[in-house]
DNA sequence: TACACTCAACCAAACGTTTGTTTGAGTTTT
DNA sequence: AAAACTCAAACAAACGTTTGGTTGAGTGTA
């Protein structure tokens, strides 16, 4: 009984995407991969037809349960508000952990092409969207529900994006990246705006 | 007296900026640049030594100014409040107005070259980002006012950053992208966080 | 047990193309 | 005439990809 080995298949997508998470596409050489990996170039076209299906692949295999982990928190029997502490405090964490994922979906989405944005958006974002959404509007039913999820999720997101140059603006510390931290910086920001109560 | 002529220097460079914004450094080839420009590749190199310094003459170029336009609305003389709505209008107009300069500034980030994020981050964000930490100061003096100024360019920026990529989830529209709107919606928010006022 | 056979996995070498860059000679401008 | 500018041609290196294998574990037959 012969089948596919995915061993070595999803052991070259899992070294595959940090490398094009941070050089990107047309950064990543098929040797320079191969290399990584520990493989001659030619093997990598035992796994993948060429190179843009294996780029493909790994950004399949990066989003890959993303979507469940997202919506976690919201399926959660709580008050609003609690719901809201909770997601944000994952979507910290989420953050924080796995800043690959952050700057594949930043690429897809500078690269722009249609098709594959539509894809990402309702295979891995559109189940979380529509559950922040509906906080949103038991939180702030005078908001436009979609400007405000994007207002929540960006708070979260441009925060762990910017965080290797926050460190050369003034105030900038290390401590900024906790996402205990940011998560309570951001819930009382969303919550109450510029004026906080005492605590 | 002579002087290289910066005519077509400056040519090249301002067609060179949609072009690394949109394909990156190593998704632009010299070639291609030249064929946009209507040069010879050859000629570029009469201009600039190589292409890293072409690349890096481009982010300056993009960038000159930027820092005076972006600090503008935070010297006039007005209420905390209405200098606020001020800057964030004029920062999303100026962000929905060049979106290569947002391209640019991320991809640096994604890149993360040390030397060249405290480059940027001095020549260009520092007096911005120093006027409106003293407004958050006036406005939030309870909160972290680093935290809280890079929460204020994030909810402009991240909106349209992830542009490309809303129109796909629900209640997307392309209204969503109107200055006025995005900025409306952003003041409310900081301002009294989910409960806005009545209006 | 021994033998022949299959097939996934891997690699060395080479393919043609594209890359950044250089050269040298021509053209335009001053 | 001198300086600034542009180009066709060529360079080595790196690129994605193909070719033609070797290997070793699994299977069926005797």
């Amino acid at each position: 009984m012969h089948s596919a080995n995915p061993k070595s298949k999803t052991e070259i997508l899992k070294i595959a995407i940090p490398l094009f998470a941070r050089e990107g596409f047309s950064g990543i050489s098929m040797r320079r991969l191969a290399d990584e990996v520990g493989f001659n170039a030619a093997s990598l076209y035992h796994h993948f037809p060429d190179k843009e299906t294996l780029y493909i692949a790994t950004i399949k295999y990066a989003f890959a349960d993303k979507a469940q982990r997202l919506t976690e928190p919201l399926t959660m029997s709580a008050p609003p508000r609690e719901r809201l502490k909770l997601l944000i405090t994952r979507l910290c964490q989420q953050t924080h952990d796995d800043p690959d994922f952050s700057r594949l979906v930043q690429r897809e989405i500078l690269k722009g092409d249609e098709k594959r944005l539509e894809l990402v958006a309702k295979e891995v974002f559109q189940n979380m969207f529509q559950g922040i959404s509906e906080l949103c509007r038991e939180l702030g039913p005078d908001y436009d529900a979609h400007l405000l999820t994007f207002s929540i999720i960006g708070l979260v997101v441009y925060h762990y994006q910017t965080a290797p140059i926050r460190l050369f603006l003034p105030g900038g510390k290390a401590e900024h990246n906790d996402p205990e931290v940011v998560a309570h910086h951001v819930t009382a920001l969303l919550l109450h705006g510029f004026r906080p109560p005492a605590g």
